[in-house]
DNA sequence: AAAAAAAGTTAGACTACCCTAATAAAATAT
DNA sequence: ATATTTTATTAGGGTAGTCTAACTTTTTTT
């Protein structure tokens, strides 16, 4: 039905937020290009072929949007993604910052009957190792109402919940501060000066950066 | 690396048994193309391919060999094939001839990582659900030296350990002849007049053509 | 409103893999 | 030893997906 290139547009376009609602909105061909790190001129003519297959919508020079016949499929390939992640990780023990890429050539694999029992096997996982929500078999996804640690005011109490930033460089920096997700944690203080967060996890103080900070979600 | 094409050419000369020692020797290139159910004057093109990666050796009209390293690409597929085989077998519940399909895209995922965690989760099987050996890491698998029930001699006793042939037609009739793998049994008789096979199992006799005596084997 | 910048498109080329039709070489039969 | 058949190769063409370089349209700045 769909190439693996095909469904890493459409995803693409997911992560984009090129919704008719509910996202950011339309992405434009640059935006594109750059988040597949594929030339303009390239997905500019791929663009004609999901235009024709009638899983974006987009008019000559105009902005890019994910029909629901394209919405659905981004949202199906992304619950393999999460899926084959969650195995790795629970049942073939790989780390948080190993699962991803392996998950990128799984999530291509064309099967219904599979992913459903793969999804059985799981038991009924609701997130992926990096807290991301896993859709159901109707392309339903829980919304994210997730804060970062950035944004949560002085003296909240949550537990991370969710990265923002999957990379496996993130993910191992946070390993060695010690951090992963479930813990538990106070915010003491934003610093005025950097924008540090200071927190408190299980009677131990620390310090992280902004960006750290702008990129774990906290309940 | 290698793509998925020039993996499943690999594993089809290994099919054909196209090794300097212990195969049946070299293919040819109509066969070849036969077995990929491919053109071959596209085989011809894929071959030049192949020659210049080092990995057949053949002369111009000649007949194609394996190199020792085209040998242990093709073993380090059949083995992916067979671990995930097993896996969709034993973990997910797919009966025996929905295996198959599926191994077919799973067996050119690329990390030697997830290969080595799943023969791990999966307890280090010897086998897939068909009875073929699964090779080890460094690509040693154990000779097949089995007899089909067609040519085992009357009165010997033994369990089936596998398939010669694994379509989901053959498979599907062995499941409602009540035959699996394991199973034991008695060759009770010859028959002369159509090569039909009569056994005995549990109690039980049934008589099975000459054709389902030849894609059985018995140890 | 004109100029500059950014965004989007077109043209032409390349690799990978597939095809059919025609041709050349090798193997087999007469 | 030819003739026939089989096997292998070449020539030319197609789709999918990628690129660079040049061009056009839209948006932003001055
Ligand atoms: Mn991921
Ligand atoms: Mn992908
Ligand atoms: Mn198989
Ligand atoms: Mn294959």
């Amino acid at each position: 039905m769909f190439t693996a290139t095909e469904e890493n547009y459409l995803k693409a376009l997911f992560r984009l937020g090129a919704l008719s609602e509910g996202g950011k909105g339309p992405a434009g061909t640059n935006e594109l290009a750059l988040e597949l790190d594929i030339r303009p001129a390239t997905v500019n003519g791929m663009l004609k072929k999901l235009r024709e297959k009638g899983l974006v919508e987009q008019r000559r020079y105009g902005k890019i949007l994910l029909t629901e016949a394209g919405r659905l499929h981004a949202v199906e390939v992304i619950r393999k993604h999460r899926l084959w992640e969650t195995f790795l990780y629970e049942k073939l023990h790989f780390t948080w910052d190993e699962v991803h890429d392996v998950a990128e050539q799984l999530e291509h694999i064309r099967s219904v009957h599979l992913t459903d029992r793969l999804e059985e096997f799981l038991g009924y996982p609701s997130v992926d190792p990096h807290g991301d929500p896993i859709p159901d078999k109707e392309g339903r996804m829980p919304p994210e109402v997730r804060r970062t640690l950035a944004e949560s005011e002085e003296g909240h109490a949550g537990r991370i919940v969710g990265v923002c930033d999957n990379s496996a460089e993130f993910l191992q920096y946070l390993d060695r501060l010690g951090l992963s997700l479930g813990l538990r944690l106070t915010i003491t203080r934003h610093i005025p000066f950097d924008g540090s967060v200071e927190l408190e996890s299980a009677g131990i103080r620390m310090i992280i950066t902004r960006k750290v900070a702008e990129n774990l979600l906290v309940d």
